[in-house]
DNA sequence: CGGCCTTCTCTAACGCTGTTAGGGATGCTA
DNA sequence: TAGCATCCCTAACAGCGTTAGAGAAGGCCG
């Protein structure tokens, strides 16, 4: 039977879950297909393609399991959740971030980015607005999730040695051995039994207490006008 | 004359400003420096290790280009300062995202995280939450440099076409259509022009805004335990 | 039926990468 | 004078993404 387009696609995407990307090499994909190398240049133009391909359809069948979007929520818990949901499609993935990350936006993302500036749009906020807060909420999932899995790759690659030595130097700092030691315990726990960080909680938390504030902002010009 | 290992760092640095990471290979740096590739690991363990040093490097020299720190600042100035400056140290660099980004702490950056956390501790905070809130802000940064970057790189190499091309396929989108357009040609401009995106500007005063409520929080709870 | 064209695959090879092996030359030190 | 550390070399390897170009299978049309 012909290998499809999309026999490629979600090869590479189980791939990339057992390999990491580094792993993820042409030919390597082309033997778990049963094809050779160079054949998989006619079901893509390139790697770099083939990378946008995965990243759309990984994103994609992460929203697709997820339960459907909660109506009945204030404007804020809203976006919270449309943010938490682009997070997790994101950190779902092994080296999600990394594939993800600096493409631009493809035409499947689009309805769902239009739906979502719907929100922000109903909730009070101009579109331009809404749209830059978008992007920049999206900068933050960026960064959130590329350290996180780039922790963990980290970890996969050497056990905890070079950890060790880092943290005799803290020694000399006071402050931030206090700070490491009230932290660092649990935190490595956490990872190491796969629950997720709470960095991106945290931040999400900072964000959304500052979009309330340029919300209520907006109210109270709309207010004015008004009267 | 003999190369140095400063030599190395310093060329690569350089050279990864002319050529971007992509282009920075070890045969062109060891050209670059008039010895040849092999050479480079008497100098340099690995490409691994050249990248850290280079690293460390980029954030310290940026660093010290600023002018003094401000200390008559009210805590959350100095704390936003702070930030920019770390933001200003990585994107001052060509693709200094993707050479920063996903380094553990080097050891040379332990005494800086020190310096900035004792500002949270001194504001209040207590100096586990403030590590965390650190590090939160740390993926924001990274992020926001990585995404402005990679746009800048994707810029440098394909003029625009397809650009175009997905701006026709959101005609089919209102409200994204009516924010791209609002917001579109002026942020085009601005990068053209060199200067930075809003987009960092914007997170930090969310994430600013979320600080200063949380600082209240504690304030409130600190006034209360002490009556 | 014979011929064509699309679809899917192949082998061979190119130029590039990071990296290793192993051997020299120079110059300080004992 | 011997030895050792320093700094550099050539040759080569395995792997990468990618290109050139040819070939087999199947539907369609004369």
């Amino acid at each position: 039977m012909a290998v499809t387009r999309d026999d490629v696609i979600q090869t590479a995407i189980q791939l990339l879950q057992e390999v990491g990307l580094d792993g993820l090499t042409l030919r390597r994909l082309a033997t778990e297909l049963g094809i050779s190398a160079p054949t998989l240049y006619w079901h893509v133009k390139d790697k770099r393609e083939l990378l946008d391909l995965m990243s759309e359809a990984m994103v994609r069948m992460a929203r697709e399991k997820m339960p459907p979007f909660p109506q009945d929520l204030p404007w804020d818990e809203k976006i919270a959740e449309g943010m938490r949901r682009q997070y997790e499609a994101i950190i779902t993935w092994r080296d999600g971030a990394r594939v993800v990350a600096g493409n631009r936006p493809t035409e499947a993302s689009l309805p769902q980015i239009e739906q979502f500036l719907k929100l922000w749009v109903e909730a009070g906020f101009p579109p331009s607005e809404a749209l830059a807060y978008i992007l920049t909420f999206g900068d933050f999932i960026t960064g959130c999730t590329l350290e996180y899995q780039a922790e963990i790759e980290r970890q996969r690659n050497q056990p905890a040695e070079q950890n060790a030595e880092l943290w005799k130097r803290m020694e000399a700092f006071p402050t931030l051995h206090a700070a490491s030691a009230a932290r660092g315990a649990g935190h490595q726990a956490a990872i190491k039994a796969g629950r997720r960080p709470s960095s991106f909680e945290r931040g999400l938390r900072l964000l959304m207490s500052g979009l309330r504030l340029r919300h209520d902002e907006l109210m109270a010009e709309k207010q004015k006008a008004a009267s």
